[in-house]
RNA sequence: GCGGAUGUGGUGGAAUUGGUAGACACGCUAGACUUAGGAUCUAGUGCCGCGAGGUGUAAGAGUUCGAGUCUCUUCAUCCGCACCA
């Protein structure tokens, strides 16, 4: 075998890992590069293709930094607690620990085999106890911590309360839950319980009665961003809104800069969308309505404040705390029916109906705060009592839902917009003129908004403010496979560990599962099972997924500080990660809760940044391509695809494995399921089986998952690295199809050969290189180099194919010429350069070697092919000296015969010439 | 409904600032060579047409000497959000 990759790759991978060839420096005068690829969760089934394709792309991008003179950071870890290995253990009664230990040893194998830079020495896993002290300590962090306004930041708890004892709490602005006014007086009166139940209204991650997403199936609660149309995202179990005492984080007081900062980083614009829709951002007033004979007043959040005259009625969500109280006796029975049909709604229901109005009167009124008219009040499960207040103002001529809605009651409609029909549909749009509006009319919607504001702030009937849609983020799991909180009670107050203590490590438990009464299942370790035991009892919760992932990329810059969770002189050195390249799928997730940490981590001054990832990229799923055979549903004989209409057929996956180029193999197929042994077919006309295709997800239950591993096998892993490139632009969806890999074999196989003689002797040519190859090198520095600063890593690969394909033509072995080529190959087939780099006579890995210098002498022609255009078609080629002027082209183009065939006669009535690029005459 | 993305041969895709549309690769056709190999080489391959030629980047319009690329309208597919006041 001429080009033996098997043995090249196990050579030079082994080479990598004795050499440590890609250990990062912690000190260097070097430029730092920060390259990070999203760690996977190890689950039972392996990597598939679709996984190492942004490993692929940021090893490449990440040993072209390296080339480039770089101290490069390009670090792997596993995200190493989950569902599934606990799952896994409530079956088989294996610790979830042995499930993922052995996860993880499969996932290094396959990873090895593909032959990345990763700097193994840096390795995380979040399971670890070394590293879940430090999620437990930033967790303490936070807990300890409050969201000071004034500044714009979070600041250490204690300097909340010595603001208690200096003035208690009515002075300080603080994003927080905290319902009374307090006095220093009152403060210092406190208990220390009180205290302690003051303080938890303040702290950025506390323990509170919350409605949660509770579900069922998995035993636990689900955050937001957990839940997909209304089901588990994990399993697709119902989900249901449950009261529970719960830690949460308080990203809510990071809304606004979680906005803001989005413009600073170099994201997709959909996930920047995604995360601005999340946050979901509204500006506008909260008012107050007096009620009719009822002290309370309904406070109500608009963004149209310039609409107030065009209140014709009040909307409460069916859980608002006053719709009994309010309600009048003859509506009572019609309220408590419709409160209750609401409740029996889920919230999927809830959703899925959203075309069917319905609603009901209460029967009370308020009071318009401006006109002083009375307006009807009704209940509507339209209105959500989530957010805002739960009570709206209706205006139906400016907002569709409360047209609709007073439209199907028969409820007044006011137009208070200038010159528009309100007949059909509500004029949502800001850019109108208001009319019969008092002091507003004759105002441009935008304007009238802000002097709405001010008069009822003037009025005192409420203030300009912003509602964000984003909700704090529920922090208790009930499962065992998470973080242990560093939190013991005290009755039933909870109080932090002390740093010493930590971590604190899970428990022993009899099983996996919760206790009788409904308790989490560290609920089931005896007190001197935990290594940590404090005041009654501890917390027997354990932290969600996302804990350890939101500061991952922090630890591998110092990841065997036993002292902090990362040192200031490393984080300040390695910064930000410079490119992140992961799945857009963890948009409202992974990434907005780690830019949360991130900044917080910033404000307590641990690092200098406040975005995590500079740069990210996202790439595109890998779709696989599923083969079918055709049953006849008579006969049992399986219909080869050609013929299949002739027969009613039923369709049936095939394992890919056992069809080549889509034509079965009938032996393979028969061997494949106890079922199918005695299988019996009916070929086409050339006696062959023909498989049908589709492009489908990858799955097992499709039989079309395709492993790196055979592949690896088969090919080699430099072709593995390049076909996946290959493939396409990375952050498009795309087929995996094995069909095209052979051609980027040979490529190699072809840049194997310009090295090699006939007989697979190594020869190559000293001395100087002809112009052609110096042209042909040069041009492809000069693409390689753009290709890979836009990221276009598909394109690269089209290029190295044109240069080796260039070379052979020319025949070219040239060693200076050859030496550059493998410099250039090696970020992409790193094990066949640096074999060839030996090859060379060097000694040192390739990955030393600096980036070849593009030099465009090389590229200078003496003519250029001039493509002459008529009218804009191109008609013929002309070759002219590159260093004609204007006019003289022009006359040589004119002059030419092949011309005057298409100028027929008639006289060109313009000619552009752009020297250079191309000729274009007008007839 | 709102927002984002994408539409180019039989297939994956290329064309970076408006300048030869289909690079590169797969597949296919024909042929050569064979120590029969997922080998190599030669020629061809968008569509229509024997040909000259015509036509062609989802559809339509526009700007321009010139549009896959810019503007507008429409359509299709995918993704996200969705009674958010």
């Amino acid at each position: 075998m001429e080009y033996d990759f098997r043995q090249i790759e196990d050579k030079w991978q082994k080479y990598w890992a004795e050499n440590k060839t890609f250990a990062a420096q912690d000190n260097s005068d070097k430029p730092k590069y920060y390259g990070l690829s999203m760690f996977p969760y190890p689950s039972g089934a392996g990597l598939h293709v679709g996984h190492p394709l942004g490993y692929i792309a940021s090893c490449i991008y990440a040993r072209y930094k390296k080339l480039q003179g770089y101290n490069v950071l390009h670090p792997m870890g596993y995200d190493s607690f989950g569902l599934p290995a606990e799952q896994y253990a409530i079956q088989t009664g294996q610790h979830p620990a042995i499930t993922t230990a052995e996860n993880i040893k499969r996932y290094r194998g396959q990873l090895d085999k593909i032959g990345f830079s990763f700097d193994w020495d840096r390795e995380v896993r979040t399971s670890e106890p070394a590293y879940y002290k430090w999620t437990q300590w930033i967790f303490k962090q936070i807990y300890n911590s409050w969201y000071n306004q004034t500044s714009d930041k979070a600041e250490s708890i204690d300097s909340l309360i010595s603001i208690f004892e200096k003035s208690g709490n009515a002075e300080v602005k603080a994003v927080h839950d905290h319902e009374t006014v307090f006095t220093a007086e009152e403060w210092q009166a406190f208990s220390e319980e009180d205290k302690q139940k003051t303080l938890m209204n303040y702290r950025l991650t506390f323990l509170a009665d919350s409605w949660v997403n509770w579900c069922p199936a998995l035993g636990t609660v689900l955050a937001n961003d957990e839940i997909k149309d209304g089901v588990s995202e994990r399993g697709g179990h119902p989900v249901e809104q449950k009261l529970m005492r719960q830690w949460s984080m308080r990203i809510t007081a990071y809304a606004e800069r979680l906005i803001n900062d989005l413009e600073t980083v170099d994201w997709s614009d959909s996930i920047k969308e995604q995360q601005r829709n999340w946050i979901g951002k509204s500006v506008g007033a909260s008012v107050n309505f007096a009620l009719e004979g009822n002290e309370d007043t309904i406070e109500v959040f608009t963004t149209r404040p310039d609409t107030i005259y065009g209140v014709s009625f009040m909307v409460l969500a069916p859980e608002h705390d006053l719709v009994d109280s309010i309600t009048t006796d003859e509506f009572k029975e019609a309220i408590a029916e419709y409160k209750k049909q609401a409740s029996l709604k889920t919230e999927r229901d809830r959703q899925a109906d959203v075309k069917n109005i319905t609603g009901q009167n209460t029967g009370a009124f308020a009071i318009h705060p401006f006109t002083g008219e009375k307006i009807q009040i009704w209940i509507a499960d339209y209105v959500l009592a989530g957010y805002g207040t739960g009570a709206v103002m209706a205006v139906p001529c400016g907002d569709q839902r409360d047209w609709d809605f007073a439209k199907h009651f028969n409820i007044e409609i006011k137009n208070i917009f200038k010159d528009t029909d309100i007949s059909e549909a509500a004029f949502t749009e800001k850019d109108v003129v208001i009319a019969d509006s008092d002091f507003l009319t004759d105002l441009k919607a935008k304007k009238a908004i802000k002097l709405a504001i001010y008069e009822i702030e003037q009025r005192g009937l409420g203030k300009g403010q912003t509602n964000y849609r984003l909700r704090d983020a529920v922090f208790s799991r009930q499962r065992f496979w998470g973080e242990p909180f560093p939190i013991y009670y005290k009755g039933d107050t909870p109080y932090a560990l002390e740093d010493a203590k930590l971590p604190v490590t899970l428990p022993e438990v009899d099983a996996y599962l919760p206790t009788e009464d409904g308790e989490p299942p560290l609920a089931r370790a005896n007190k001197d099972a935990w290594n940590v035991s404090e005041g009654d009892r501890m917390e027997y919760n354990t932290m969600p997924g996302w804990a350890g992932s939101s500061w991952y990329f922090l630890r591998y810059m110092d990841p065997k500080n036993e002292e902090a969770f990362v040192s200031k002189e490393k984080a300040d050195y390695w910064g930000q990660v410079d490119l992140y390249i992961g799945g857009s799928e963890h948009a409202t997730g992974h990434l907005l809760y780690s830019r949360f940490w991130t900044k917080f981590l910033a404000d307590m001054g641990y690092i200098n940044f406040n975005e995590p990832f500079k740069k990210m990229i996202n790439q595109g799923m890998i779709l696989g391509r599923s083969n079918f055979v055709y049953r006849d549903k008579d006969s049992g004989k399986f219909v080869s695809f050609d013929k299949r209409k002739e027969f009613k057929t039923a369709r049936l996956n095939v394992d890919i494995n056992r069809v080549d180029n889509d034509k079965l193999d009938t032996e393979a197929f028969k061997n494949w399921l106890p079922e199918f042994a005695n299988a019996e077919f009916i070929l086409n006309d050339n006696g062959e089986y023909i498989c049908g295709n589709e492009v489908e997800k990858m799955s097992k239950s499709k039989y079309n998952v395709q492993t790196p591993d055979e592949l690896v096998e088969k090919f080699g892993a430099d072709t593995l690295r390049c076909y996946e490139m290959f493939l396409g632009p990375l952050e498009q969806a795309k087929p995996w199809d094995t069909k095209g890999i052979n051609g980027v074999h040979n490529f190699l196989r072809k840049l194997w050969r310009l090295f090699h003689d006939e007989n697979n002797n190594f020869l190559v040519s000293k001395g100087e290189a002809d112009k052609k190859s110096l042209k042909t090198l040069h041009k492809t520095i000069k693409k390689i180099k753009e290709d890979l600063d836009r990221f276009s890593f598909n394109t690269a690969v089209s290029n190295f194919m044109i240069c080796v394909n260039e070379l052979g033509e020319q025949n070219c072995n040239n060693r200076a010429v050859l030496k550059k080529l493998v410099i250039l190959v090696s970020a992409y087939a790193p094990h066949i350069a640096e074999e060839l780099w030996q090859k060379l006579g060097e000694t040192e890995s390739v990955s030393f070697a600096s980036f070849p210098t593009f030099n465009p002498d090389f590229l200078i022609e003496a003519n250029h092919k001039y493509p002459v255009s008529f009218n804009g078609k191109m008609r013929f080629l002309l070759e002219l000296p590159a260093n004609l002027s204007k006019d003289d082209i022009e006359k040589e183009v004119l002059a030419n015969e092949q011309s005057q065939k298409y100028l027929d006669g008639k006289d060109p009535k313009k000619v552009i010439v752009v020297p250079g690029k191309i000729v274009n005459i007008v007839v």
